[in-house]
DNA sequence: GTCTATAGACCGATAGAC
DNA sequence: GTCTATCGGTCTATAGAC
């Protein structure tokens, strides 16, 4: 390991891809929810598209990068474990249409077996099951009780419901063994015992 | 309205409409989840890919017309008010992963302010809303009370989750104003609820 | 090793023949 | 109105200049 700076056989290299990275970052962040070519992000840098696709191997290549890129800062800023408790972090995604919509676009292409990313979304997938599944069967973390029932209306039921249903999808492409039906069934069930304890909390919708 | 057959003056091309829409239905369904060119509907049909978009004005709008009649479809065979109360509808999609892979892509893709599917998922998404959430406001039909809280686990919450937070994204594209963050931390709190409740109901797991 | 120039394949869209 | 021929654009692959 050389000490003497950026002189190593691969540091141009290596710089000429974050820096591509960056680019295609930007663009994507600037795109609202347009595409964006290869030659979009080539001539940020000052490249022609195939001078860009040599760092990566292929224009899909180059976009599964750019998503795990984000998701190492993500987890830089943020931590492995703590995306069940903040979902702040959400908040921030709003922020950059761009990238959300890059993140939905690959992961349905990604649904496509011979695409570059199924196997980095086939795994993230179960990553991140396990590690949710494992934050919420501990529950959560001392001093932060669930909130009673504030805000379960049947609005915001309907928003989850339909969003799972979307979401499940796109998990069920990659991994068929989901059973949508049932997964989905119940997940009515219990918002509409959510809905009916908050109804008999707090009684007074309309008729104070 | 003419009773003499099909000798109007439209009455070829809405007959070339349906056949390319069943090509292409079928061309789908058979998909996999690879990608379909319209070249490949064409030659189903023994078009030029022109050809066949000269019926519909272009590739998306041909793609959307296929998914609306998918929907009509869909609300021929269960009716319009049913969808919550028959999940059965989404283990039908099971069988055919292409149509579903067409569904998240098209999704994603009308995003675009400019897409031609654009109107037509805002507006889905709000009479789905609507719909949802009247039917959720009202409760189950009578004879149906959910069930208590069979196969509420943590595997299952891990699901629900992940799937409503990549669901989620997809509506607020469309439609900015929705806050990510809260309905999913209101979301992860309900499931620890229904988890909490679960697990006191029936307290042997694993130590029986 | 890095990159450009070039050529090929595929796709969707436009202009115009029938 | 129906459809084909053709065009421009995008990604990929390859050869070779630096």
């Amino acid at each position: 390991m050389s000490t003497r700076g950026p002189r190593g056989p691969y540091a141009k290299s290596a710089a000429r891809r974050q820096l591509i990275l960056e680019a295609a970052l930007a663009a994507y962040a600037e795109a609202g929810s347009r595409g964006v070519s290869v030659r979009d992000i080539a001539e940020r840098v000052g490249l022609t598209d195939a001078g860009v696709l040599h760092h990566f191997g292929g224009r899909e290549e180059l976009l599964t990068a750019v998503l795990a890129a984000r998701d190492a800062a993500a987890a830089r800023r943020y931590g492995e474990e703590a995306a069940l408790w903040r979902p702040e972090m959400l908040a921030e995604n709003a922020d950059t249409p761009g990238l959300v919509k890059l993140f939905v676009d690959l992961s349905a292409a990604a649904a496509e077996e011979a695409h570059p990313a199924h196997e980095y979304f086939t795994e993230r997938y179960q990553v991140l099951r396990q590690r949710y599944a494992n934050a919420l069967a501990a529950g959560p973390p001392a001093g932060r009780p669930p909130e009673p029932d504030a805000g379960v209306e049947p609005e915001w039921a309907a928003r989850m419901l339909i969003a799972a249903t979307d979401g499940l999808q796109q998990q069920w492409l990659l991994d068929p063994s989901i059973d949508m039906a049932e997964d989905i069934a119940r997940l009515r069930d219990v918002l509409l015992e959510a809905l009916a304890r908050a109804a008999a909390t707090e009684p007074r919708e309309g008729s104070d």
